[in-house]
Formats: C-alpha cells, structure tokens, sequence
DNA sequence: CCGACATACTTAACCGATTTAGTTAAGTTA
DNA sequence: TAACTTAACTAAATCGGTTAAGTATGTCGG
C-alpha cells in the first residue's frame, strides 16, 4: 500500500507516445490538440480516439507552459485575508466579476492573500502571466517585487508607479464629493465621517486628526475623505478636525457602541449628518442610530458607499459601484483582451430614504424575533 | 502604453546566464539553489551574490516541474463552494490544519471547489502531485479521473475503491452509537434523528423514511445514522421512521419552524431526545427549544457532532472531532511524510449541559440586545 | 610513494511539449 | 505540360531546468 507509482507498469501515455503508436510527427498531434486547421478532420478524429484510448488527457500543461513561457494562470493579489474576500460582500462581488472573464478564457485565478511571505514561498508569485492587485498591499515590496518580473499589472482601486501597470478605479473623490453635497444641502449643522483605514499602517478604533493629511493612506479612503472634505468646505458648516474616525470591523461591539457615542449628540434635536464610507459603516450608524430612537433621515441623514444590495434592502443613500463590472474590466486588461491603459468607472450617487424623507424611510429589522 | 513586454531590453536571466557570466557550469548554479552540500561554500555565496545583481529570482518552476515531474502543489477537491469552506467552522478548522502542515513544507495548495467542469478547466487538475478529497464530491467522476491519474490520493469522511488512495476517519459509526447510548439512557419516551445529507442526489428539507437505507449516500451521514439507529434499536424505546429528518441549512427559517414543529411534542412533558448530525443543528434545536420554554436536559436532551468552539460556549453535548488534526494528517499522508494507508482517528463523547442536568444548563444568549 | 577516498565541479541526457522552416503530393492555371 | 499554389504533414531546435555519471584535485594513512 506504500506505492505511490502508477498501479499499472504502462507509463503514462505523452504526445510522442501517441505520435508513435499511430506512425505520424509529434507536431500534427500536437496540431490537433492547438490547431485544427493545420489537419485533415479524418486524421484529428483519429488521434483523439487514440489518445481516449491510451487514455492521454492532453499536453501536459508544464511542458506546454516552459515551451509558450505563459502558464495560463492569472495572479489575484489581495489585500486581506482569503477568508475575508469570500465573506466581504464587495470585495466577492469584485472576484465574482473576474471569475467569469477567466472561465470564458479558460484561464486559471491564482489566490494570493497578503502575508509576510520568505524567499522560499515568494516564487509561488512567479507563476502567473500577469496580475491584477485588488487594494493596495500593507506590504509594498510585493508590488516591487512583481514589477520586476516586468508582467502586466492592473490595480485596482489604487495606483502605482511601478512600471508596466495600470489601473482600474471609480471617481472615489468626485462620487464622495457629489454624496455629500446631497446630504449636506439645506442644513447647517454637525457633519461626522465615518471612515476605514484612513491612517498608514494604524489599522485601531479611533478618531483621526484630518489635518494631517500626510499621515494618510494613498488610497480610496484617502480620495473619498477629499471628496467629503471639498464639499464640506464649500458648504461651510461646522466641522472640526476630531470627527474623523476610522473602524477596523464595522460589525464590531466596539464600533456600534463608538458610533452610538457620536450619535448622541443629535438628541438636542439638531439635523446631523453621518458621511460613511462604506455601506457596512452605514448600516451600523443606521443601528446605532435606531438604538437610540434617532429618526433617519429627519434628524440624520446618513449616505454610505459601494451600493451594496444591503443598502437596496434597508432604504439607504449610497453610491453605486460597478463592481462586478469593474472585475471584469481589471480582468480583460491584465489578459490583453481590451487596451492597456488606466480606466476610471462612473459611480453614481443613487439617494434612497436615509437622506430624502419623501422616499420609504431606512430601517433595520432587529432580529428580536430572531429565529 | 500598450506594450506588456518587459520594459528593459535586457532578457529575463536565466540559471544558464548566470552560470556563464560566473564561468561554471549550470549544473553548480543549480546545486547552489537544491544541494547546497555539492559545492564550497564561497561558490555558493558568490552565485547568490550574482543572482541578486541579476534579478534571477531562482529556478523557473515551470522548467524544474517538467524536469522532476513534481509541481510542489497539493489539490485540496472540496465537496463544497469556496465560500462555504471558509465560513464553516468544520471546513474551516480542517483546512487550517492541511495548511499548516503544507506551509511547513513550502507546498502550495490548489483548491478545487466541486463543480462542472468541461474538458478544458478539467486540466487544473492535473498540476498536483497529490490529492486531498475532502468529503464525498456529488460528481463521482471527478474522482475517477484523479484516480487514473495514478497520483496518491487521501479521502476524508469517505472510503472510496478506487486505486492509490487511502481515507482519513474517525469512528462516526461508534461516536454516534456512544453519543445515542449516552442521551437515551434511562428513558423511555420518543428519539428523534436531526441530519444533513441524507439521501443520495436530493439535498432538500424532508423527512427521510430510514428503512430504504439503500437511498441514503455512502457518506459520514449515513453511518452516523447506522450508529444512532444501533443504540436505538438496543434501548428499544420509541421510535419510528418518519423521526429522521434533513435539513440542507441549518441556520435557515425553514429549518428553525421545522424543528420546532418537531418538539411542539415534548410540551406533554415527556421527555424526550434529539440526535442532531452536526452541532450547528444542534444550536438550531436547543434555540427552537428555547423559543418554545422547553427545558434542556429536562424535558429535552440534545447531542451534538463536531464539537466546534460553540458547543462549548452553548453547553452542548458533542462528540469532539480532531479537525486541525484530521487537516494535518491528511497532509502528512499526502505529501509521504506518514505511512500511506488508511487510518481512523478517535471521537470521544464530550458531556454537557445538554444532556446531564448536573451540569450547567445549555443557553444561547438571544441577541436581542444585538449591536 | 601509492592507492583510497573525499571534495568540488562538469558533461550530457532528459523532461514533454511548441513552433519555425521545411518537404511532399495533389490540384490548378495558363 | 510547365509553373505555381495549396493542403497536409515532418524534422529538429528549443524552452529552463535536474541529475546520474564522470573527472580532476587534494588529503591521508601506511
């Protein structure tokens, strides 16, 4: 039971075994197999009996790939945990959408998470043909260290100026300008943001001093905290610099009691509003703000972003991505099947009851009756 | 900007470009990278040395595969979706082990989410050097193919009699047989059967008629069953075939107005025991108890399969499954670090709340205050 | 001083395909 | 019929490594 070799002595069956045994070159079955017009149908009928018989399956896909220097695999590069892509509903969405251009392709998604990787597990990265980086890595050195490789990159929602690369993104700053100037017309109070990973490499629960700018990521929270900025300054009301805050797990204990802390202050009956940059976010301060006996969108309005189908379902202002598309796009660049040049996708703002009261009011069913 | 070819004209280096610009043979640079005892350790260094200077990250892997025949990468075929493997506790806690013991060993992992795979994309999986086939795939042929491959093959909760491979266990039928033995002792009122998967080919929420055991699939289900129906069938008490139910979700609604159709019984005070597959449907059970005031131990005993980490926190019977380390040894057979043959791991019955009332009693905490 | 034996490298065959540049036979055109 | 085209197939180089077998050099006990 040891034996680990083939149970049958016969060796696995190669194309030069089936060029032999049927007295013709290698180069017509391997025409069979990549070109059929380069043969007689008669004869491709027959190698592929053939190879059905000895039970051959096709070229081997290493031997192809040394020989075409492709193999056929595209290198996913995540920002986060795999367990994290597959749970977070934007970021599935976003695989979704590349998932189906690789399978009409029949091209295979080689996963990468982040991680601290050594010299010794590194080289998994040399295997796709090229990449696409969805966010932007903690650690740089794995953009650098694909770049030199000299394959083609496409980033997704953050951008590079390591060469050979290009990006896909949506208008983050103009889409989180537009969704706060909604929210903001005709009102002239407080304003909070509500926000993810503002600062570098400081991924806590807390308030974020937005003066200092240069402290930020170089990434979609950093645009759309800009987008917020510029309308907040046109609008002139009241803002000041400690009513950032950035939440590492939107569906935290934490961050509903914070939230909930920073709601407070509206029940003097004073129009609030709560600029949130993700619909996670949104949905907890709409929580938060049920909680408390808040109305939305009367005495807060709260707009989130990604228009996630959440955001359809609890009647919330938000600003929609195209993310599957924006998948598919990233995916047809990096295989060179549209042009390789940066592409920025229109994010509309689409405004439901948690900043218009004419529209059905937002609210979350508690799961009091929980079953 | 359209060009995806390297940027510099310089030529991707190779083990033979570096072997040349040292003045050796391709043979040493080779041994510096695989056999580091073949040569002088200044030689070694100096050729590390050059390699950096060069940018030649190391062997291409896709040479080095065609040379050695082995790919370095390991196939996990799950039965299920990516997704799910992540979000379930059992599925998740299994592959964590397969991964630490890959990560030891610098492989790399394949995942191979059953699914219907045409005769293109059915070429992934022809790149591991060995397979990990974790519960039985609804498409049996999947496995036929992997088979006639000829590369050794691990099974997890299933036996198959396909050649070079060997099954990973534990004891189902003995572990619910104890588990069954345990909560029936003493009484003499109604048993009831609550499981997953029962019937071959229809995965939907009924109750399953447990005298056509030859409907039922070849799988951890089915002897689970055999092992519950064994302790029944000693204790002789009450019990006929309408009582043994599937559920598809565990978490669903469906599931939830089922079961407590199912308890509505008990309400007569008559004790009463429920035999549930896995511990998730035992929280769904003890919860649809709970919301009908029926008491656990007292009126309703419930066992569980898993242990997962909730068993623990909700008081619950189970029966602890080693998952990390099923994940584990399933990979040391694999990979021939551990005897290929096949092997059952113990599942020891853990007491609680939920069956022995001098324990403390089971609860889950509704989330009504949920935040 | 000689054979035995490491040590440190080198040679060359080989892995299983793809692909460029042909060859051959049959058909077409003027 | 000579000259040219096309269809159908072949020969051989090549991709970038690994590895068994072999060679040259030095070391060392007797």
């Amino acid at each position: 039971m040891k034996s680990n070799k083939n149970n049958n002595n016969k060796a696995k069956p190669t194309l030069k075994y089936i060029a032999e045994r049927l007295g013709i070159s290698k180069a017509t079955v391997s025409n069979a197999f990549n070109n059929p017009k380069q043969l007689s149908a008669a004869l491709r009928e027959k190698i592929f009996t053939e190879c059905q018989a000895q039970g051959y399956t096709g070229p081997s896909i290493t031997a192809r790939s040394l020989r075409t220097g492709k193999t056929g695999v595209i290198g996913v590069l995540l920002a986060d945990s795999l367990a994290y892509n597959f749970t977070d509903p934007v970021a599935s969405h976003f695989l979704e959408g590349v998932a189906s251009t690789l399978d009409q392709q029949h091209i295979n998604m080689l996963l990468l998470p982040s991680r601290s990787d050594n010299y010794q597990s590194t080289q998994v990265d040399t295997i796709p043909d090229s990449f696409i980086v969805y966010g932007k890595p903690k650690d740089a050195d794995v953009l650098q260290r694909i770049s030199q490789q000299g394959k083609p990159m496409v980033t997704v929602d953050f951008d590079t100026e390591l060469g050979n690369s290009v990006s896909v993104n949506v208008d983050n700053h103009g889409a989180a300008y537009e969704s706060a100037k909604h929210a903001l017309s005709g009102l002239n109070d407080k304003v909070i943001i509500v926000g993810f990973r503002l600062l570098n490499g400081c991924d806590q629960l807390r308030s974020v001093d937005c003066e200092k700018l240069e402290g930020y990521t170089e990434s979609i929270s950093r645009r759309r905290f800009e987008g917020y900025q510029d309308a907040i300054q046109e609008w002139g009301g009241q803002f000041n610099s400690s009513d950032v805050w950035q939440f590492p797990h939107p569906k935290s204990q934490a961050t509903q009691m914070t939230l909930r802390g920073l709601l407070a202050h509206p029940q003097k009956n004073h129009a609030t509003v709560c600029l949130c940059m993700s619909d996670k976010l949104a949905i907890a301060t709409l929580e938060a703000a049920q909680s408390l006996g808040i109305k939305v969108p009367e005495q807060l309005r709260i707009v989130g972003f990604d228009n996630i189908p959440e955001a359809d379902t609890f009647n919330l202002t938000s600003i929609h991505q195209p993310l599957t598309e924006k998948g598919k796009i990233a995916a047809e660049i990096a295989l060179g099947l549209r042009e390789f040049s940066s592409i920025e996708l229109p994010a509309p703002l689409v405004i439901r009851g948690s900043t218009d009261s004419t529209l059905p009011a937002p609210n979350i069913e508690f799961t009091k009756t929980k079953v």
